[in-house]
RNA sequence: GCCGGAGUGGCGGAAUCGGUAGACGCGCACGACUCAAAAUCGUGUUCCCUCGGGAGUGAGAGUUCAAGUCUCUCCUCCGGCACCA
């Protein structure tokens, strides 16, 4: 009687064993060829481990171990991204602190963490929310500061009054506070930004090389959104103020008929002091400004503008141009202010709707489209084959190829404007006014100064005493052992700044501090980081692509230039896992449709349980959750277990760590299905294609099974091939073969190219595209032979009989096809 | 609106270079074992059919000896960006 596989004794004993000997322990300074792989670390939330965790950990590992049997000194580490909201919250609810939750869950998610059986290191382990992590944090700010990337900026932030608190934006959805109801405002604050704009073309420039999806390195390129124009210098009538204006679009300058000015430039309220019209325009942009602030600001039903009175001065030679504040201009991009003309189709509209006159410049080849256009009948716009009017050097010439001309033309000869390029990424703004984060290292002066808190006072504490119920004023703002400590250190009237950093700075560095084990004095071991850095292999979702995924990239920059670390990417390659849903919906407290893995596990094992995620189908697709499946899975684990011990039972076990007998022992048909099935998987995991590396393995099971007994190389590839699938499983077949040591160190096997040539091959017949008759022929067969084989087929002979035939094509070890007529 | 990606049996999915569509698994049906059930094992399983075949990869066209795969038009779903002059 043959004994069934229990995952759960045997799952346990390996963990124990692989921990024990320190089997996922690496000498980051010893390693000869490293690999570094990371997951995005989790938060450590209060609920459990859930599906996702495992479809993005699982897999993950799975190639890590790939790579080690690749003979790599895989480095896998884990850590927890512990600062952030969803603790303060609960905080706030419960009175726990944050501090004491948080460390409670870490502890709970280790523990299910490691029931997976992932190679995490655990010695390295970072936490970002304790004081030897987020010292660097406010390190890294320190350099920032130093080195000129950081200032401090104006910036409204969502406020709630009745809460008399910030809301983060998914916190102030449609405008209303999520917590209360009440209508959230803009409150402005001074904030802390970071100037990753510096660095938009090096961040632009450095996506070509990085073996990322092309979906996320498009989304990153659109984010940081490079375009280029012309500055037009302007300035504006009787009043004293210069700007330049930025024109992606120069060619039909001529056409410019007004300005444009965003409703939050504050030159605004000074443009129109004393005039008759002030209280109308102060009136108009606080509307406007409520009005984006408190939804998603669609404009073309909000298409809304006012004359500011004032002109600007004549920048084109065509008389001065009226200057319009409009409700679509857009502050932070350029300088605020835009020169408008007929041919761009939402000037176009502003223009009619406020009867601001237009001038068309270009005009289409038809005389009667032409017509239309100079009767503003519709706005023509950005047709390569517009023909200019104007200028008159331009006269007759096409948009589409006046382009650097013109430039050339407004730069050199007319002396008004320059060649410039204009990113869309933002700075980073990284304050928050929360608690539960890295506080900033700032101190002010009794006169308002900022200054930097000296490095040897790093890490500056986060205090403990603080009051979690929003009162109105920042919770660092409460802590009176923070005043108390900064006056004694800084001296009377210092106050401390009291927000504290976005949680994306704290994940933005965490791949060096891994490589740091902790250490105080250095950000990361200069030689330790040259061999480990840039990380291999990192897997994580999609939703970071313009987030973390580019800040990353960002610091990795900054800290190239001061001389920390030698690397100028983070990340060499990247994987999205994809969604898993439940329902069609994604899963969420709220929903209450989470599906946790412990059942499953509990039941099935952690080999079953991962295999069949991997199984589900292709890692970065995801997919809704379904149970039906995972049956299959097990069933395989389970006949794996038989075929093996069927085997052993019947010829004994091997000896040591070497069982080295022939790779051809087994029928030819064994063997070369299993050199098909080496090739197959060894393809597959590398690219994350563990569906289809499973079902190979199954029809290699298939296949074996009905063999009357196995040689002991077979057994032992097939053990090798399912290691990194099926860890546990794999060590414990390992062991019942004779094996020394884990299996996880043992070479991945190698194919023979030669083992997967048959004999015979089976060819089809196509007659005018469609499947006649199969034969099976030698491989090696000429084309003649095949041919006439194939015309000779009795099935095929039906077909031919009185026609002409047309075309003969053979297609080697594949097919024949014949076409005919008639 | 703009930019991506995807649509294949009852279900998850496979087909990596234009070459037998539906691998592998689930489910289902029948059979073996069993008093019986579960488990296990075996056989079958795209649809239609007059058993000769015919149709078939979201829809329609095109290129080709041959199209899930290439080209064009359209539909649906998913993701991203939303005033960037």
């Amino acid at each position: 009687m043959l004994n069934t596989y229990s995952p759960t004794k045997v799952e346990k004993k390996w963990q124990k064993k692989w921990q024990k000997e320190g089997a996922y322990t690496v000498d980051l300074e010893k390693a000869t060829d490293p690999f570094f792989s990371m997951v995005m670390f989790p938060y450590p939330s209060g609920d459990k481990l859930h599906v996702g965790h495992w479809y993005n950990f699982a897999p993950a590992d799975s190639y890590a171990r790939f790579m080690r049997m690749q003979g790599k000194q895989v480095f896998t580490p884990m850590g927890f991204d512990a600062f952030g909201l969803p603790a303060e919250n609960y905080a706030i609810k419960t009175g726990v602190h944050p501090d004491d939750s948080i460390t409670s869950n870490v502890e709970t998610m280790i523990t299910q963490l490691k029931r997976i059986g992932c190679m995490y290191d655990w010695d390295k382990m970072v936490n970002t929310s304790k004081s030897e992590y987020y010292r660097w944090t406010q390190w890294l700010f320190l350099q920032m500061y130093k080195n000129d990337l950081a200032y401090k900026k104006d910036a409204n932030v969502n406020w709630c009054n009745s809460c008399q608190t910030v809301l983060a934006n998914e916190q102030a959805q449609d405008g209303s506070c999520e917590r209360c109801g009440t209508e959230v405002i803009q409150k402005p604050m001074t904030q802390w930004y970071w100037k990753i704009k510096n660095y938009a073309q090096q961040l632009l420039d450095g996506l070509d090389d990085l073996d990322w999806p092309e979906k996320t390195k498009l989304m990153q390129r659109n984010w940081i959104g490079r375009s280029e124009g012309v500055n037009i210098k302007s300035k504006i009538k009787d009043f004293d103020y210069e700007f330049e204006v930025y024109d992606s679009v120069p060619q039909t300058f001529k056409a410019q008929t007004f300005s444009v000015i965003a409703p939050e430039h504050p030159i605004i309220p000074e443009l129109v002091k004393g005039k008759k019209n002030e209280k109308e325009v102060l009136e108009f942009i606080e509307r406007i400004k409520k009005l984006k602030a408190t939804e998603k600001y669609n404009f073309d039903e909000h298409l809304e503008g006012i004359f500011t009175g004032a002109y600007v001065d004549d920048p084109y030679g065509t008389g001065d141009l009226p200057l319009w504040i409009a409700s679509f201009v857009v502050m932070d991009y350029g300088t605020g202010i835009v020169h408008c003309s007929a041919h761009d189709e939402r000037d176009f509209a502003f223009a009619k709707k406020y009867d601001i006159p237009l001038n068309p410049v270009m005009f289409p080849a038809d005389k009667k489209e032409a017509e239309k256009i100079k009767n503003l009948e519709y706005c023509y716009a950005k047709d390569p084959e517009g023909i200019l009017e104007q200028p008159e050097e331009f006269a007759g010439r096409k948009w589409g190829e006046v382009r650097g001309d013109i430039i050339d033309y407004l730069q050199n000869k007319m002396k008004i404007g320059e060649e410039t390029v204009q990113y869309r990424l933002r700075d980073w703004s990284i304050s928050r006014q929360r608690y539960w984060g890295a506080p900033i290292p700032i101190v002010y002066d009794p006169e308002g100064k900022p200054h930097p808190i000296p490095e040897e006072h790093l890490p500056w504490e986060l205090p403990h005493d603080v009051e979690f119920k929003p009162t109105g004023t920042a919770p660092l703002a409460q802590s009176k052992e923070l005043i108390k400590r900064t006056e004694k250190i800084f001296g009377k009237g210092w106050t401390p700044e009291v927000d504290t950093m976005d949680t994306f700075v704290c994940s933005s560095f965490y791949q060096f501090r891994y490589l740091a084990e902790g250490s105080t004095k250095e950000f990361v071991p200069k030689d330790i980081e040259k061999k480990w850095m840039p990380v291999d292999m990192y897997v994580g979702g999609p939703e970071h692509a313009c987030m973390h995924l580019i800040y990353a990239r960002f610091v990795t920059k900054a800290l190239r230039d001061f001389g920390f670390i030698k690397a100028d990417e983070p990340f060499k390659k990247l994987v999205h896992q994809g969604l898993i849903t439940n329902q069609g919906a994604k899963m969420s407290k709220s929903k209450g449709n989470v599906v946790s893995p412990d059942e499953f596990i509990d039941q099935y094992g952690s080999d079953v349980f991962r295999m069949y995620l991997m199984f589900m189908g292709p890692f970065t697709a995801g997919g809704d959750w379904n149970d039906t499946g995972i049956k299959g899975v097990d069933r395989f684990v389970q006949r794996i277990f038989s075929l093996f011990e069927t085997n052993i039972a019947k010829n004994g076990k091997g000896k040591g760590k070497s069982m080295n007998t022939k790779l051809d022992q087994d029928s030819k048909e064994v063997n070369t299905k299993l050199h098909a099935t080496i090739k197959k998987v060894s393809e597959d995991i590398p690219r994350m294609q563990f569906n289809t590396a499973l079902s190979a393995l199954m029809e290699l099971l298939n296949i074996v099974e009905k063999q009357d007994s196995l040689s002991f190389e077979a057994l032992k590839t097939i053990a090798l091939l399912i290691a990194p699938l099926a860890p546990h499983l794999a060590e414990e077949l390992w062991g019942q073969l004779g094996g020394e040591g884990f299996i996880i160190d043992q070479k991945w096997p190698e194919y023979d190219p030669k083992q997967l040539v048959t004999d015979t091959v089976t060819v089809v017949v196509q007659i005018n595209g469609k499947v006649r008759a199969e034969m099976v022929v030698p491989t090696e067969i000429s084309e003649e032979d095949v041919l006439k084989m194939a015309k000779d087929h009795e099935n095929v002979q039906k077909y031919l009989s009185g026609k002409e035939l047309k075309k003969e094509i053979y297609i080697k070890s594949k097919l024949v096809s014949l076409v005919v007529a008639g």
